[in-house]
This record gives structure tokens, sequence and C-alpha cells, in this order.
DNA sequence: GCGATCGATACCCGCAGGGCACTGATCGAG
DNA sequence: CTCGATCAGTGCCCTGCGGGTATCGATCGC
């Protein structure tokens, strides 16, 4: 499957080969088996060009599922045999009181392991839980894709768009998301790698963290829309704006939907605010169905 | 990892070896050279007695997703390359008008390929979409779970609760949950095994498929809630009361997130009421985000 | 028409992984 | 206490999978 999922990638077996550390010959033959043993072509090659077929992209897809899952399994079973703290990742953006007030309570818990706090670059969260590198992360709805996981809310909030501080708009008290929508085109969005490792089609700047994001907006590059509570922490070259329109974001902590570690789970309990003093099994609830 | 998860099930090397088909001695090899690449102890092991570390409980749990979404690549890719038709498993029951609608909808749409509708047995509907056997499922919020799937809504339904005819209660008009707490002591829900090949601990009788259901229900060794629309196909020993006050029952058509066929997509954009008519593109919206 | 590019084929080799025979530890019956 | 049954681990052998090198053959640009 690593072998296809580079092949697919690259469109070039001798690229593939080199990303692979192997040679051609024994690419081309792998392919070749597992068509053979698929009993369908996944790719239309000619000495000049390679193309996926239908066939092909779906199994394009589902190998980059069942990688992850391959991986996240190895990565989680050497944390927890490392006996390395809960990785909770984070976006830069959403350390406030939510989180830390989350951690206070955990702490005091009895029984409560450690938690390791991991801030990570922009839209690379959901791909950290899924492939096991962390264990467990907080998301906004509705702009995180939650498939895969399961999750307790934490909070609602309203959002805010954040412009240049010198934008004409900044001083606004409040903005309706149709003003949102014109102001979007003088300065989109700002885009970055997503959870396939693809980079959505559109106007705006890309951007690779929340410091690259905020000199975009700062810069009259880009604008962007965040949850109220991010006040706190912008640049004074940021201006936000109340949008008055919006639906709120719902922040939420999220964890892989197959249940993971007895640390998870009491890291749960706590933020859905049952009682794990009294008994494991309780705390376990949220994970067991 | 099939290797480990044999081990971990069977709790005894011989009986593992025997199920993959393998001799005994180089099933403990494998295993040894699993903990020695993980660098932990997976398996707690005498001569009389086997048992699961903490690492390897989370190794068991993680590897059985991974070989489900192995599982499931290989079968979508052989569907897919088969050009067999999209699979859609229903709960016998859920035949209604819903899914007649839906059907016909699609079939009238320009390119829509052909759709097989599978009955499926209790409970499984959710492990045929996850392991590949299915495409897409009917499924009854919130009662099945849709972790690892998306979905869209078909509609909700009232509750009713089915017991005997000849039950004391058969010939009300309608019920309170507090009073079907009641009936479920004396006649509880019956129970399968889950997704997990697990089966729940409870009192109520083991049932395989409605039709096992039904006839428990009807001999009065259990009661159960369904969606309203199953009305139409009780057998007439059973009676059906509505429930006042339980939360409607949300039909959805749920499919593997991380996106699969085009057959698929094209039928998720007919249930979105999408007009696929026009652009390919828009009918592929729903599952390309 | 020629050379460069790129996937496929032919052939060879090392070792991962499986089978068989046996060892050693543990527990229960008598 | 002893003996035998049970069951995981070890040693040894061998097959074949998976990788490498050399080469072929098709295709496209100049």
């Amino acid at each position: 499957m690593q072998y296809f999922v580079a092949v697919a990638e690259e469109l070039h077996f001798g690229r593939a080969a080199e990303r692979l550390g192997i040679s051609q010959p024994p690419l081309s033959r792998a392919i070749r088996q597992l068509e053979i043993r698929l009993g369908t072509d996944l790719l239309r090659r000619t000495s000049r060009h390679v193309e996926l077929t239908e066939a092909g992209s779906v199994l394009l897809r589902e190998s980059r599922a069942a990688l992850a899952a391959v991986a996240a399994a190895e990565r989680r079973t050497r944390r927890v045999a490392a006996q390395e703290p809960v990785v909770l990742v984070v976006k830069a953006a959403a350390t406030g009181r939510l989180v830390t007030d989350l951690l206070e309570r955990h702490s005091v818990q009895p029984g409560a392991g450690p938690v390791r706090l991991e801030p990570c670059g922009i839209g690379e969260q959901v791909r950290s839980v899924r492939d096991g590198r962390a264990d467990i992360a907080i998301l906004h709805l509705p702009y995180d894709d939650l498939t895969g996981l399961d999750h307790v809310e934490l909070g609602r909030e309203s959002q805010v768009m954040l412009v240049a501080a010198g934008h004409p708009a900044a001083s606004r008290t409040s903005i309706t998301l149709a003003e949102v929508d014109e102001l979007l085109l003088d300065a989109p969005a700002p885009r970055w790698v997503d959870s396939d490792g693809r980079l959505p089609e559109g106007p705006g700047p890309v951007a690779r963290d929340h410091g690259q994001l905020q000199a975009l907006v700062a810069l009259g590059q880009a604008t962007w829309l965040a949850p109220e509570s991010c006040r706190e922490l912008l640049r004074p070259d940021i201006a936000a704006i109340p949008v008055s329109d919006a639906e709120p974001i719902t922040t939420v902590l999220a964890w892989p939907a197959h249940g993971t570690s007895d640390a998870v789970a009491h890291l749960v309990a706590t933020a859905t605010g049952a009682d794990t003093s009294t008994s494991n099994a309780d705390g376990l609830l949220p994970l067991e169905r």
C-alpha cells in the first residue's frame, strides 16, 4: 500500500521508487502484483505517462486511511509503553480559558496522569490525532472535520472577523456575514494544507502557522474568522470585529472514536464533568460503547 | 498485526496459531519480534497463562481498527473494479417510504449507476460499511454509532413501542418513557452482537435478525422501541404504542468519512437534493472537503 | 530519425518467515 | 513428592518473497 500510494501521488515510478528508497524495477513488479491480487488495473501507464484508474483512485483514498491507522497503532502503542503523557494538541489561538480550566480541573483529579500540551501548525490537529502523534485535540466546529473522532463540547463562543488595524472597517463595532463576504473579496481567507495533504483551490495566500496567518492579516493580505477568545492573544495591529449574524463556534475535545488509553478516558471524563474519583468504570464510560 | 490480534483474542498461542493456519513456534517468534520492534512487552506470559499488558490492549484496539481499514481498502477497490453496484445496507424494518423514495429519485438521475439494496442482520450495518462490504447505509440516530462516517439526514419520525398484541398495554393509544422503562423490566430489550463483535451485558434475550426480534416481541419475551414507519411491516400479533415523550428517531444516510467512489457521491447528492444533472463537481461536493 | 526518458522484463541473491523437532517451565492428579 | 500433561520458547532447515543490476522496448521532443 505504501508503494501504491507513493506511485499514485508521484504518478512517476522513478520518483516514487526514490522516495521509497528502493529501485524502480521491484516497484513496478510490486504494483503489478497488487493489480493481479485485486484483479484490476490501478494505473494506466504508457512509457510517457501514468494516471490513476477509477479503482486506483478508490484504493488511494482507502490506502491513505489504512496506512494512517497502522501508523497510529504503532505510535500509540509506543507512547503508552514509554508511559509518555497524554498529548493534547491545540491551535495556538485556542489556549484561552477553556483549555487552562480543563487542565486545572484535570490536574486535581485523583489518579490523573500528566498531560503534554502541544501547539501545532495550522490545520494539523486532526491529522495528528488520526495518525497517532497526538491522543486528543481541541477543535472548533464547524471548521474542523470530526469524522472518525468522538467528541464532547467544551463551550461555544461568537465569531469575530480579523482585519488589519488600518482597515476602513476596523473601527466598526459589528459586521454582518454579507459584509464579511465583501471584505473577503479584497483580502481572501488564507489556505493551508489540509488533513489529506492537499492545498485547497482559491485566491487566498498560503499560511503554515498562526504567526504567518496574523502577519498576512496585519498586512491587509488576508482576513479571517476566528473565535472571540482569540482577541486576548492578538497583535495590536489586528482588529477584531464581532460578526453579528454568524453561527457560534463550538469548541470541542475530540479523540479517536475506537477508544484509546485509560488516560484519555480520564481526561474526557474530567471534561464532561463526570466524577472519576468514585469509580474507574464511570470514568471510562465515554469511551466504552 | 493479524497475528497479534489473534493471540490477544485467544490468549493462547496454540489456538491462535491454529486459527491463523500456521504452527505455534513462528507465531511466538512473530509476537516477540513485534515486541522488540515496538520496544515493549505486549503480553505477560507464563507457560500456563497469557494476558495483555496495557500497551498490548492499546495495540489490540488500534490493530482492529487498522486491519478493518486495510480490509476495507481491498474490498472497496475490488468492488469498484468489478463495476459492482453500490451496496446500500438497510435494516429489514427500514424499507419504508424514505428509502424507496430515495432510490426512485436516484434512478431517474442522469448517469446514476445501479444500487443494490442489501438487508442485513441486526446491528451489522455499521460494521458492513466500516469494513467495506457495503458502501452506504440507512441508519437511525441516536441508536447507531456514526463515528467514522459522514451522513446526511433523510427524515425524522416519532418512536413507537412494540409489545405483544395480547399485552395489557397493547390497546393504549399513547405511553410515556417512564412507563416504557417499567415495561422493559418485564420484557427487556433484546441484545445482539455489536460492531466490535461483543455482546452487551444485560437481561435481554439474544436476537440475530429482525424476524427473531419480532418473534421475541410477539411471545412477550421482549419489547422494543422502533421508528413509527415500521408499523406498516409488523406482524399482526405485535402492537405498536406511540411513545409520547420520546425524542424523534432521525433516519440518516451514512458512508465512510474519507470519501469513496463517485457512485456513492452521486447517491448522496440525490439524497441531499442537489442537482447532479448540471455538473459532476457539484455532485461530488458532499464528499470532497 | 535519433536520442532521451521511462516503464517492463530477465535474472540473480539474501534473508524473512514458515515448518519440524525438541526443550524447559508450570501445574494438577494421585 | 513425583510424574505426566500442557504450553510457550529455541534450534535448525528450507522455501520463496522482495530487493538489486542489466537490459529491453515504447514513446516523445528536437
